[in-house]
DNA sequence: GCGTTACGCTACGTCTCGTAGCGAAAGCCC
DNA sequence: GGGCTTTCGCTACGAGACGTAGCGTAACGC
């Protein structure tokens, strides 16, 4: 969602609902026609809107798709299962069943490619994708310093760097075993997974 | 490359020089003006070639960006540094500037995503990319195992799975810190990825 | 009711796609 | 050299999506 300018008041507002239309239906569409042959016509189509009303809310495909998929990744929640391995398997076996969606798939690497030749967009995935879902790093984290599982962070940054490492670790070998690989990511993946991460961390 | 059916010694020959000027002229494109706004009928004139021509040896855009990129990984190659930790750095960081290349960044995510609705798509992603840089990871491994840096398989299955994972992590992370953190993964965050990756495999 | 903004609809020029058809060129074999 | 086969360059084409403009109507706040 764009921010609208908070002075404008006054004439007919935007429908809500017609955004949540849209963004169902270009979900929708990825999952039938994937990124290539979704046009935003058949996407206005589907959530009964006209074409025009779809251009006046996101500049273009890029911009709508990844609305559409950061919303996919709010249901992610951290696990309270006592020990740091298991929170962690929890929630990277929750992101491999959200990333093993068709809609998520094609529609993620996408606009990833296309946000290398455009800063905006690049920022507008690590706003609402990357970003929003560090906090499982850090909650996660910090629960598990205080159980003694995970030294503490010697300063501020030190901490920050190792949050970005294991975020760019986990979510780029869940997205590579499931998207290059083609390979499951499942319990016994995972397992794995945590089982080298964790010993790397300790 | 497709394979031309080998009974076919007749016939004026394929052009092995229009096939270098092609893959040069994809590469050059993807640099200037990304796989979205890239056409096949640009190409065709960058590299002198008829439009036509192009689509006698490829399928389309994907499979040839996908042939284009490929041999941009030829180069990797594994450093004979003494340690398996300093053999990890080197290709590590050898594979991060790579890929930092605009060609690499917006063409490899490009068909990675394109490949998630098509089979042999993927499948000429894997033989071409993936299966054919394992042998980093392999040989690296049993490199490390003759010095005793690394424990031996129990057997062939599970040696082939940890090979799996490792490839997975490694192109992984690297491809998640450049384009979807888009920072530059020099050698401070090398250093810092193989610690944690190098002790989570001992 | 009045001003303002959002909406649906239609129409349009532009671009790229992928293919078809043609004559010419470049090899092999006799 | 002559004939056969396949590739090549060129032109042209219909199809489809793009993104925008213009218009009349609908929905809100004051």
């Amino acid at each position: 969602m764009q921010s609208r300018s908070p002075a404008s008041r006054t004439g007919r507002p935007r429908s809500a609902a017609a955004d949540a239309a849209i963004l169902a239906a270009t979900r929708a569409a990825l999952v039938e026609l994937g990124w290539s042959k979704l046009t935003l016509g058949d996407v206005a189509t589907r959530a009964g809107v006209a074409k025009t009303t779809l251009y006046r809310r996101w500049a273009g495909k890029n911009e709508l798709v990844v609305d559409a998929v950061a919303e996919l990744f709010d249901e992610l929640e951290l696990p309270d299962s006592g020990s740091l391995a298991a929170d962690i398997e929890g929630v990277v076996l929750q992101f491999a069943t959200i990333l093993a969606r068709p809609e998520a798939k094609s529609g993620l690497m996408a606009v990833v490619s296309e946000a290398t030749r455009d800063d905006a967009l690049r920022e507008r995935i690590r706003a609402s994708v990357v970003e929003r879902q560090k906090r499982l790093v850090l909650a996660g984290r910090s629960r598990a310093q205080a159980r003694g599982e995970l030294p503490p962070e010697p300063d501020a940054e030190a901490a920050a760097r190792t949050a970005d490492l294991i975020f760019d670790m986990v979510a780029g070998a869940v997205v590579h075993r499931t998207l290059v690989s083609a390979e499951p990511a499942d319990e016994e993946w995972v397992r794995s997974f945590t089982r080298v991460l964790l010993q790397g961390l300790t």
